[in-house]
RNA sequence: GGGCGGUUAGCUCAGUUGGUUUAGAGCAUCUCGUUUACACCGAGAGGGCCGGGGGUUCGAGUCCCUCACUGCCCACCA
């Protein structure tokens, strides 16, 4: 045999994907088949992959794949996210690295740079999806910022507009001075920080009181325009309607009383400083407070504050401590510990900030989003992440949805100013149209009109991928006719309320305008019927995988070093539905950033060696012209009935997404019964096999390969085909997915038998250090059970080659010297050529008896139980029954073997 | 503060409507083996009062209550 004992996945990956790129195999256009759909989570324009991919994007291949086997039009529309403030912030640092700042560039130099930078970048990541054998369609990839694209999302935006659902308004609203744009409240995530409570005082007016409050931000101090105290908090009752001095600036300021204060909370007095916190502007609207914005958009004071003017607002804080130390106003300072908001993106802390937006009302949509769950139109699994939806979706706890971002990398909304008055259309020209009707004046020029400096939040392009893809709003409605409602999102739950819901909401907004009231009532307005939800990939620590801790191996090294089917293995061994992973890369102690290792991996690569031997094994086989032995069918028979067995498993694991189930089946049953029990049963010693034998081998090994090919499509296609040559001359994909045949689960049983005898005499052999392969002979003693093993077909043959018997027969009493152990209900006695320790044997055969009496004891407890026994299913009875007469069996033969 | 989930072998997890052994898998560990398709291997072994307590039931890892620990989501405590 000259071909190389280990599999090298470089040159067959490669040499496949390219295979199957030639032949079309992930293509798809509407047709009569039954379609599959997935939308591809579009990842970020400019990033490279990492661990959460691979295992999503690995899931849903092995999704599709199968699909597509099944005979099903498999479609997987892949594509790219312009990720608006991400990427923006990518080509501002790399503008500020060649001493540019934003604001020295126009709007359109800015997006040329940034164009530059998505060509430069745009294409790495999914050119990596390529090499994890990810097989989109890739004919029909799609950028969000594509021009089709955006024409899409500009047309949803006028139409929510003109539904009323959009608004614009000034309101409180967090402001990343990073990025120096307004987010949305999904994109602020709150984490428990240590930080200062300052107590300061404030003297009453016209008194030589002072009121103490505790603020942890004393630079805000300078916008303070009120104090506030509860109505029955009697330490301050002489001071209701009175007013204080703001410390540093002097202002005069009125005490009032609100609900909002907490009494218990620091001094039960609050500094009111409406334009620098949501509360405080609350209560300042209902006492009808004063409102001064002391801070710049990128967290710098301004004038208006008087003192620190062009401090950053932490610079400024220590700046206002000291002062209000030097002043004695400072009174003390205290730690404690509360939730800080940071952007999700740049993880600057968030400032509350009054600014003028675009809001989506979420009034209809989410009550329309949550419904659509609730009522099973949309399946999530696990079933209870809908949990999660419903707390957010609920009409107590949604809150509107700021689409609008002063950023440039994105679609510009598509709003018109003139006098006051907002013109909303898809194009300038349109909007000029509707401002000459409206006031009547003819002569108006686009010139005259200002259009709205904000581009959309980048997930309300994301919110119209499902319909988008398909072009699916611009008229010609053939693909998302077939298509939609697609069949399954597969995404990470973390973005469940951020995409999930956002999907849901402009699908059934949108999809009924498009298909028309009949095609939806059909086939309903859902952007996709189930939802799979995987886990976060997280380290050894339980933390998520992300860039900044470096705990995340680098996927590329991974693909690298395991090959791909090796590291697919090793995400869909641990992808159980909805369960974060915990996955074994393990972290280099001394800087605590990861290896690129991962056992699981590893495994994976190992039975991609097992697969590529087991294949060598049998092409090293001469076939011949001969009978099969009764024990090559009889194997054979058994091979066939397990498979039947592990195709039923698998296709239940993978109809409730349990990938990691389905690949387990495949993993145990191929490793452990096809090459340890199977092939070793008919492994020739001659290299000659009969060509039946053969022929049903390679069979049931193609099925194998067919089976396990959506997890690893490489090594199963390069070993299929090399079957499939053999059998055929063929050379096409893989292309059918197994079916399973009814199986004889007497065979099974007989199976396990020979299994457990087996067993039973290599553990006799080890445990008393006799050599596995010398022929050694075998009783069993005489019973019907017994009986009827050694005459059923080649029970004794199999028994012999497995077990290196020299012969296997039945005797009526224990032969001398022979050692005796029991073979489920039989007794089998092993002839030695050595004395034998009768007291251990003894004693082995004792504990063993008083472990089944305890057990017989249980069982007979229940049986004897009339409640039990009338009360309990037939089947549960004579289960039990079985068990009874078994153990009762087995305590009969040892105590025979104790004499 | 409100809500959801988890707690099963050293590790990561299965355990489907309570009833197939006195609870399984993979990995890890230990022992033995290897000119044998594969040391990227084979064979064998050890390892768990299913977080604690209480209850329902003929029967509980599975259902109920309670406590403990833990993870997550949401929420305006300055």
């Amino acid at each position: 045999m000259s071909s190389p004992k280990a599999y090298n996945s470089k040159d067959v990956e490669q040499r496949w994907y390219q295979h199957w790129l030639d032949h079309d195999y992930f293509r798809s256009a509407p047709d009569e088949r039954e379609p599959f759909t997935i939308c591809m989570p579009p990842p970020n324009v400019t990033g490279v992959l990492h661990m959460g991919h691979m295992l999503q994007y690995t899931a849903q291949d092995a999704l599709m794949r199968k699909a597509r086997m099944e005979g099903k039009n498999a479609c997987w529309v892949p594509g790219t996210d312009h990720a608006s403030i991400a990427t923006e912030a990518k080509v501002v640092k790399k503008l500020r690295a060649k001493g540019i700042k934003k604001s020295d560039l126009t709007r359109e130099e800015f997006l040329k740079e940034a164009f530059a930078w998505k060509d430069e970048y745009g294409g790495i990541i999914l050119e990596q999806l390529k090499l994890l054998g990810a097989g989109a369609d890739w004919s029909r990839t799609r950028f969000t910022m594509e021009p089709k694209l955006s024409k899409q999302v500009l047309k949803a935006f006028v139409k929510l507009y003109e539904s009323g659902q959009l608004y614009r308004g000034k309101r409180m609203t967090n402001w990343d001075p990073e990025a120096q744009t307004v987010l949305s409240n999904e994109e602020v995530i709150y984490t428990d920080e240590n930080k200062n409570l300052y107590h300061v005082r404030y003297q009453v007016e016209g008194t030589e009181d002072y009121i103490v409050i505790a603020t942890s931000r004393p630079e805000t101090i300078m916008a303070d325009t009120g104090l506030a105290v509860h109505p029955s908090d009697e330490r301050y009752t002489k001071y209701h309607s009175k007013n204080v001095i703001v410390p540093l600036v002097n202002r005069s300021v009125p005490i009032v009383t609100d609900d909002y204060v907490e009494i218990e909370f620091g001094t039960g007095a609050l500094k009111i400083t409406p334009a620098h916190d949501q509360n405080d502007y609350e209560v300042g609207q209902r006492h009808g407070l004063e409102v001064i914005d002391i801070l710049n958009a990128d967290g710098s004071l301004n004038e208006l504050a008087q003192f620190f003017v062009g401090q950053d607002r932490e610079e400024a804080r220590v700046s206002a401590v000291k002062k209000l130390k030097e002043t004695g106003d400072l009174i003390e300072t205290k730690q404690y510990r509360t939730s800080v908001g940071r952007s999700e993106r740049t993880d600057a802390v968030v400032e509350p900030r009054l600014t003028l937006q675009w809001f989506l009302n979420m009034e209809k949509l989410a009550a329309t989003a949550l419904a659509a769950v609730k009522d099973g139109d949309i399946d999530f699994h696990p079933a209870g992440m809908f949990n999660m939806y419903n707390s957010w979706l609920r009409p107590e706890n949604v809150r509107d949805w700021c689409v609008s971002r002063q950023l440039w990398w994105g679609q510009q909304i598509p709003a018109w100013y003139y006098e006051g008055e907002t013109y909303v259309a898809e194009t300038a020209e349109q909007a000029l149209e509707k401002a000459r009707k409206k006031t009547g004046n003819s002569d108006l020029q686009i010139t005259d009109f200002q259009q709205d400096e904000d581009v959309l939040d980048t997930w309300f392009s994301s919110a119209l991928w499902p319909i988008s893809v398909f072009d699916g709003m611009l008229g010609d409605t053939t693909d998302l006719e077939y298509y939609y409602p697609t069949t399954l999102m597969v995404t990470g739950w973390d973005i469940m309320f951020f995409w999930v819901a956002r999907m849901v909401m402009f699908g059934y907004e949108f999809s009924e305008g498009e298909l028309g009231v009949d095609f939806v009532a059909e086939h309903g307005k859902m952007p996709f019927k189930d939802v799979f939800y995987t886990g976060m990939v997280r380290d050894e620590k339980r933390r998520k995988m992300t860039k900044s801790l470096g705990n995340s191996p680098d996927a590329m090294a991974l693909l690298e070093r395991y090959g791909a089917d090796g590291v697919r293995f090793g995400m869909m061994s641990s992808a159980a539905a909805g369960n974060d992973i915990i996955f074994d890369a393990p972290l280099d102690p001394k800087t605590g950033k990861a290896k690129n290792e991962s056992k699981l991996c590893d495994q994976g690569r190992r039975f991609c060696n097992k697969l590529f031997n087991a294949n060598r094994l049998l092409q090293g086989w001469e076939q011949v012209e001969r009978s099969p032995t009764e024990a090559e069918q009889v194997a054979a028979d058994w091979l066939e009935a397990r498979l039947s067995q592990t195709i039923g498993e698998v296709n239940s694991a993978f109809a409730d997404y349990r990938l990691s189930d389905a690949l387990m089946s495949l993993y145990k049953f191929i490793w452990g019964d096809f090459c340890s029990w199977y092939l070793e049963l008919i492994k020739p010693e001659d290299g000659q096999i009969s060509r039946s034998t053969y022929d049903r081998t390679t069979a049931a090994f193609e099925q194998m390969m067919t089976l396990l090919h959506p997890f690893m499509p490489f090594i199963t296609e390069e070993i299929w085909h090399q079957l499939r040559s053999r059998i055929e001359g063929e050379d096409c994909v893989v292309s059918t997915w197994p079916k399973a045949n009814v199986y004889d689960a007497d065979l099974l049983n007989r199976f396990e038998l020979l299994q457990t005898l087996v067993s039973g005499v290599r553990e006799a052999r080890k445990s008393r250090n006799l050599p596995e392969r010398e022929a050694l002979n075998l009783y069993f003693r005489r019973s019907a059970t017994s009986e009827a093993l050694l005459s059923a077909p080649a029970f004794s043959a199999m028994a012999s080659k497995l077990a290196y018997l020299g012969s296997l027969e039945l005797s009526d009493a224990q032969p001398n010297n022979s050692l005796a152990f029991l073979v489920k209900t039989e007794a089998a006695y092993l002839i030695l050529n050595e004395t034998i320790d009768v007291a251990a044997e003894r004693e082995k055969m004792e504990t063993e008896l008083k472990r089944l009496r305890g057990f017989l004891i249980g069982i007979e407890k229940k049986l004897g139980n009339e409640r039990f026994v009338s009360g309990a299913p037939e089947e549960v009875v004579a289960r039990e029954r079985k068990k009874q007469a078994d153990t009762q069996e087995k305590i009969g033969q040892l105590e025979m073997m104790l004499g």
